[in-house]
DNA sequence: GGTAAACTGGATAGTCAAATCCAGTTTTGG
DNA sequence: CCAAAACTGGATTTGACTATCCAGTTTACC
């Protein structure tokens, strides 16, 4: 009678069940956030979620399908969360924006964390498929969204033919992710800073003359 | 009694000792690196080696301590197994070479397992402030030997005043960890090969005019 | 108003890992 | 040769976590 929790059961859901849902999934992400996937138990989600422990596994099957609910959770946040950056990535002042936000966002939290995405990755990637490529999914999702800012600079002409979008994309995010682990390990922007202005830079070297 | 295991306890050591010292944490090391930290128990490392388990603790204090020696010993492996390439990180050539081998190394391992550093990074730097201090270190190592390079080739008039070694080999560092990062959420050296390049070509940018 | 879902709260079983301890054996280095 | 270190092999304690189950209560919705 264990409601799928997550195939296609079909299960009725009233919105209160949905919005606890939610919290515990909150609740989850943040703590993996802060603490890594195995140093979250379910009795701490409980605790943090403010919910009784039948309900954690009333909604997910284990807690690997939990672990895949927050990967969808935290790829959701970053996405509309940087909806209004992301949305109109097509212009170097808006890139420009677009690094200042980020750095100060791992100024605020004191270079702690890293990357919602990126800290999972490294913890999941391997011993759990599904985890993986959902992971990969929300990279993709991600990185798409910059290419589509290149491309609008591309077809507007702010930047010449030769300028390669989607390559472009791939080597800011790799920039970002290895900017925000090495912030997480160092303790400083430093190497975010040098990363993004880089990659922004080289960008930059596709731009037509003024 | 137990010897401090790591401090300034100065305990006599044989030569035998230290192998096998050596041989756990190697084991250890490849089984992290395969699983994780947390995916490595006492046990698996105790097989792994083939020795019993009082010697982890008799060169160990702790799990926590074994993890510490683990980083050094990647930090090291990592030094001694790219010198060749990194002590004459100080040409285009060489750059690209090095390059070559990294995306090599990615695809002989079917992008399985990213960095050695990196995966340690995000499991540990929030919650065992020595182990994030010793990555921080290898890091700043790594990169600092990148720096040499461009710094040799600025000194030789390959690169132009304008070129800042220090915050390209950070740039390059980002790039290399958030593509290794990247390639394994993705089983893909695309991102990898993007990043190292789009820097690659950001250093070309301060290259004297032929 | 009644059915189904949401929810509490705790008991519980089973597993596994960290770390300590011990009694005895082998190896080594001076 | 002999003392210290290296090592075996397993027993053991302690604790935490996953996951299941249940008996009963509250809330939502047609």
């Amino acid at each position: 009678m264990t409601p799928a929790a997550e195939g296609a059961g079909a299960t009725k859901r009233t919105t209160r069940g949905l919005v606890t849902r939610e919290r515990i999934v909150a609740a989850a992400a943040q703590l993996m956030f802060e603490r890594g996937v195995a140093g979250t138990s379910t009795p701490d989600v409980r605790d943090a979620a403010g919910v009784s422990s039948s309900q954690i596994y009333h909604y997910f099957a284990d807690k690997s399908a939990l672990t895949r609910a927050v990967i969808e959770f935290q790829t959701a946040r970053i996405l509309t969360g940087q909806r209004v950056l992301l949305s109109r990535l097509d212009s170097f002042a808006a890139l420009r924006d677009w690094r200042d936000a980020i750095v100060q966002i791992e100024h605020d939290l004191d270079c702690r964390g890293g990357c919602p995405l990126g800290s999972l990755t490294s913890e999941l990637a391997e011993h759990d498929p599904a985890a993986r490529t959902a992971l990969a999914e929300g990279f993709t999702l991600w990185t798409d969204a910059i290419r589509d800012g290149l491309q609008d600079m591309l077809d507007r002409g702010v930047l010449r033919d030769d300028a390669d979008p989607h390559r472009l994309s791939l080597a800011t995010m790799a920039a970002l992710q290895g900017g925000l682990l090495l912030a997480q390990a160092q303790r400083s922007t430093a190497a975010l800073e040098a990363g993004l202005d880089a990659m922004i830079e080289r960008i930059a070297f596709h731009a037509v003359a003024l």
